[in-house]
DNA sequence: TGTACATCAGTGAACGCGCGTTCACTGATGTAC
DNA sequence: TGTACATCAGTGAACGCGCGTTCACTGATGTAC
């Protein structure tokens, strides 16, 4: 196994950070190990600095790459409901709330704690600062070309609402009684 | 340094469980260490197992007494504002979105991530589930005698508005935009 | 196009470190008479 | 109340383990002529 070419190397550097986004929302930063990631990789934990200074980088880039994909989805769930003539931001928050694999955790809630143990001005702290903001910007955007005429204020509320009964139910016990959470903001 | 008295272990025992409430809710179970905890009560690591059979064992007591806290600051403060003829939602909300020291941070959001990695029927994951039914139950209670005729509900979206904000803003840049998300719930 | 050499992506063993837990030990406390 | 002995709370060193990171090495790829 000698030297790849260099497509192929970047290539392999695009799936790492695929791959890590994935582990790091499903188990969260800290619970993944270097050699985790590089064997979902398919390689071996030693090629790894070839392409990261630490795992603190990785981490910044797979997070920013979680918010990306995100805004993507919603983008593409919010131009589903317009063609078909329904509410934007039900079909938003329903979509938020529904449940998903492991790997499509909500970015805000699985990164949430590792992201507070960081100083002002960390990497991986910006990266979630920047991508939280634009999550909800893409969502005031797609929610207010909506007939209804939300505020920015009580999309606010929606967003942190959707946030925390997510949260609450990923480490609730399944009952009925988490999942009265998440009715409560998409009712 | 020989053995303790019977009611000196007792309260050794009590101010570990203490301590290290705190210590969870400011860093994260998993940052914390028995080292750290048994020093922050004026002891050596060795002794912990005299007292609790594992960390674990002790993170369940330690988030179970953090609950318990909570339920009681929350009566404090639903009493407070009784007194004064003020709304007791509306209290219990600003107290709780109020910045506060660290080891004070509200444990459903500083453990959830820890929470969530552990399978149902864990120790610890039980002992938050039943503090957070507790919590809003109490929350549901105190906000119930008030004037207001406000649903169920309505009240459960105003919690979870309360912990996903809390949570942002706990992982925030302390720029005034997170600050808008806590506006948005308390005003 | 062909050849000679430099480059460097990926390998796998090794490093230092901090963790949760164990253990032999100490000596004041608790108990039996 | 006093004495002899068992108990056991707390000590501090040691354990095995997995982590992030480093490093000498390999050999196909890239480059210069």
């Amino acid at each position: 196994m000698g030297r790849s070419s260099r497509s192929q190397a970047n290539a392999n550097r695009v799936r790492i950070v695929e791959v890590a986004s994935g582990l790091f929302r499903a188990h969260g930063i800290e619970a993944v190990s270097i050699s985790d990631i590089m064997n979902a990789a398919g390689m071996t934990q030693g090629g790894f600095y070839k392409h990261f200074a630490s795992k603190d980088a990785l981490a910044a880039e797979a997070c920013e790459l979680a918010f990306t994909k995100a805004a993507e989805n919603w983008r593409r769930v919010a131009q589903d409901a317009a063609d078909h003539g329904q509410d934007v931001s039900n079909a938003i928050t329903a979509y938020y709330l529904a449940s998903k694999p492991p790997q499509m955790t909500c970015p805000m809630v699985a990164l949430a704690t590792d992201v507070a143990k960081r100083a002002p001005g960390d990497l991986l702290r910006s990266a979630y600062n920047a991508g939280v903001r634009s999550l909800f910007d893409t969502f005031a955007e797609l929610a207010m070309t909506n007939a209804s005429r939300a505020t920015t204020d009580r999309l606010r509320m929606l967003f942190v609402a959707m946030v925390g009964s997510n949260m609450l139910a990923r480490s609730g016990n399944g009952e009925g009684w988490s999942a009265s959470f998440k009715r409560s903001v998409v009712g």
